[in-house]
DNA sequence: GCCTCTTTTAAGGAAATTTTAAGAATTCAC
DNA sequence: GTGAATTCTTAAAATTTCCTTAAAAGAGGC
C-alpha cells in the first residue's frame, strides 16, 4: 500500500512516515503543495494524506486539481482548523475524510484502514495457499508456522500476494516496493525474491513464487 | 485497567485523569463525542466515563452508538442532570451507572470498582509464561519470586503482555504508555525494553520479549 | 534544601537489515 | 550443443536500527 503525505513541517513529516513505515505502508513524502500534486499525478497512491496549509499551492487547491483527473484516490486532510464551515469546504473539495491536529496515530491509522477498507474490501488477512499474512498484527504463517520476515521481504510478499495469478514486473516491484523509479541496474529484487523463497520453505509447501524470464515474478495460487 | 474518559472540560478531565492514574488505571481522555466513540470503537476499554454535554456527539448519543456493537463494557454517566426521567433516559441509552457533578472522587471511585468487580474477577490478574502481573495489587512475579517495577515499566509491560503475541509498535507503545505523539525521536522505549529485560531476567525464564526490527517490539507466549 | 529513586536524553558500539557485486547456474534461441 | 542473456546464490560492504551504559533532569520524601 503506497501512501503520499503532503506536509512542510519536517517533524510532522517525519513522524507521520516513521509511523506508517512501521505499519509497512510504502510512504512518499512531499514538502509543498505543487510537489504533492506532481508526485500524486505521476504515481499510483492507494490514498493520499494532505496538510491544509503548505506552502506553494494549498491543499484544498491540491485536492480540487487532483479530483479533475482522478476520483477515486482517497483523500484524508491533516488540518488545525475545525470550524464546521472548513470542514464542509474540505469535504466540498473533493476529501473522503479529515483529522484535526493534533491527533494520535492510532486515530488516524483507524480512518487510514477505513479509506482503504471500502476499496480494498476488509483485507486485513491475505492469503494464498497456506499462507496467511495479517497485515494488522504485521505476522505471517504458513501451515500455521510463524514465519518472521523483515520490513523489506514482508512488503514485497505483500505485493506479489496483492497480486497473486498476476505477473509482477520487475518495475511495478521496484516501484512499489522500494520505492525507487528510474534505477532498472539494481538486483535487490532478486536477492529479496531469494530470502522470501527461502524463508517460505518450510512446512513442505511449494514454492509458489515463480519467475517469469525477462518480465518478473508471479505468485501462483495451486 | 484502562479507562476512558469522554469531557471535554480540561479541568474535569485532568483532574479525573491524575486521580484513575494515582489508582493504576490507564487513562484516556477524549475531548467529544465523535472521538470518543472512535476510541471506544478503536481500543479496548475495562469502563467508560461519559459526559453527558459534550461538543459533537451528545453523551447519551455516544452511549446508543457504542451499544450497537459492544454491550458489555460498562459505562457510567457524568451528568449535571438529574431529574429522574433524564437518569431513566441514560440507563435506557445503555448506561450502566451515573453520577451527578459535582461528585467526590472517592464515589467515582467506588462506582467504578463495582462496575468492575465483575470483571476484575478475570482481569486483575494478566498471565504471560512464567510471569504473574497482579494489577490490583501492582505486583509482578516470576516462579513466585517477586520483581519490582517502576510505574513505566509496569506500564510497559502491562501493554505488552495485553497485546501478547502481537507486535506492538513504536507508534503504538509511545502513544499508550508515555501518551506522547508526535516526538518519533526518542529512545525511552528502547532504555525502558532494557531495563525490564533485565529485572525479568531471573529464576532462568526465557527472555520473552522480543525485538521486531523497525517496527516494535512482541511479548510471546511460549 | 538535600537525598533518593525514577525517568529521560545522549552516544558509542553491536547487531541486523539492506544493498551491491560477482561468479555459478539456468534458460532460451539458434 | 553452444552462446548469450537472465536469474540464482553467496559473500561482503553499506546502512540502519537497536542495545547498553552513563549521566542529566525530574519527582517525591524527609
Amino acid at each position: 500500500m503506497r501512501i503520499l503525505i503532503v506536509e512542510d513541517e519536517p517533524g510532522i513529516a517525519n513522524f507521520l512516515r516513521d509511523g506508517l513505515a512501521e505499519e509497512f505502508f510504502a510512504v512518499d513524502v512531499a514538502v509543498d503543495g505543487s510537489k504533492g500534486l506532481e508526485m500524486a499525478q505521476i504515481n499510483e497512491y492507494d490514498l493520499i494524506l494532505l496538510d491544509w496549509m503548505i506552502p506553494g499551492l494549498s491543499g484544498i487547491e491540491v485536492c480540487r486539481q487532483l479530483r479533475k483527473t482522478d476520483s477515486t484516490t482517497p483523500i484524508i486532510f491533516l488540518t488545525a482548523k475545525d470550524t464546521v464551515a472548513d470542514v464542509v469546504f474540505g469535504l466540498e473539495a473533493g476529501a473522503n475524510d479529515y483529522i484535526k491536529k493534533p491527533f494520535k496515530f492510532e486515530e488516524l491509522l483507524a480512518r487510514i484502514r477505513v479509506q482503504l477498507r471500502t476499496k480494498e474490501g476488509e483485507q486485513t488477512i491475505l492469503k494464498l495457499n497456506d499462507i496467511e499474512m495479517n497485515l494488522a498484527t504485521h505476522q505471517i504463517f504458513r501451515n500455521s508456522i510463524e514465519i518472521m520476515l523483515t520490513q523489506k521481504e514482508f512488503a514485497l510478499l505483500e505485493f506479489l500476494i496483492r497480486n497473486k495469478n498476476k505477473v509482477c514486473t520487475r518495475t511495478r516491484i521496484i516501484e512499489h516496493v522500494w520505492d525507487i523509479h528510474f534505477d532498472a541496474d539494481t538486483s535487490v529484487i532478486d536477492v529479496y525474491i531469494n530470502f522470501l523463497r527461502k524463508k517460505l520453505d518450510i512446512g513442505g509447501g511449494t514454492n509458489f513464487i515463480h519467475t517469469v524470464r525477462g518480465v518478473g515474478y508471479i505468485a501462483k495460487e495451486e
